[in-house]
DNA sequence: TGTTAAATTGTAATAATTACAAATTAGAAA
DNA sequence: TTTCTAATTTGTAATTATTACAATTTAACA
């Protein structure tokens, strides 16, 4: 294992994750290539010089490597959508307790500085996840 | 027709859009169930009493209202994920052109005022849509 | 009331993700 | 270094959300 390597696997042992060549080049191809890419862009990205890597050990990979806040997942496009009047600007907040989607009513103060950076912008997204006022209430379960 | 749906007939007559039954129900389904329903929830909750409802109809009518701004969709959780290293807090513009995803290095000014609603907040996503910079250049295509 | 383009429907295809069981392997202990 | 065991990887199959498409039906205009 090359010293390639050497800064992923300080990484994987610093959080107690056991290392394995899989792991290594998810982090290697994450690393080298920020693209935001799709579990299938690694998978693609990667199979070539591993052949006998599994698309399920990419999943694998990433869901552990999520669980250790060493890397985040992102949702912007497609699947799983959710439905919304669009009344006036909101943030949303989704509970992981009782899955509840709230809304949260303010506006982004960031527009003005990102319009002044060129790009044209034509929707505004934000949200929060975490344990909602009320699941907290209920306490610790 | 009853009086009913009256509101959402005017809404769609504004806006230019046929008024089918189908589509006056999803409406007032959204109208009335502000709870950021998925199409399966739309399409499940409207099927007992219009037996004959396809979930096409419902995507098809859902499409049609977010094209018009009615409506806008959220993507929050699951599928078609992309994966990013967790540096320093920022948000994500995509491009509807090039289908880029590049990082904006802002953090959310809001996120004291959240806190202090009493939620706990364990992950803050801020991203924008647009057309970016370079494609704006490149002229209007 | 008749006409026509648009909408609805149902089926099938596509795509992302997850479940699961068998084979393999990382890493601790002898 | 070798052995052992729990964890990981792999491949296949199942699940789920979404999209494509063609035939039927319908909204809305003349």
């Amino acid at each position: 294992m090359g010293k390639m390597f050497e800064k992923y696997v300080k990484l994987l042992k610093e959080n107690s994750i056991k290392v394995t060549p899989q792991r290594l080049e998810i982090l290697k191809y994450l690393d080298e290539h920020r693209i935001h890419p799709t579990a299938d862009q690694i998978y693609t990205g990667l199979k070539e010089k591993n052949p006998s890597l599994s698309k399920t050990t990419v999943y694998n990979s990433l869901e552990i490597l999520i669980e250790h806040s060493i890397i985040q997942s992102l949702t912007i496009c497609s699947s799983e959508l959710r439905y919304d009047f669009k009344h006036t600007m909101h943030h949303h907040f989704l509970c992981r307790k009782c899955g509840k989607i709230t809304d949260i009513d303010i506006e982004c103060p960031n527009l003005g500085k990102i319009l002044e950076s060129g790009h044209n912008i034509e929707e505004v997204h934000g949200y929060f996840k975490g344990i909602c006022k009320e699941c907290m209430k209920k306490g610790s379960g």
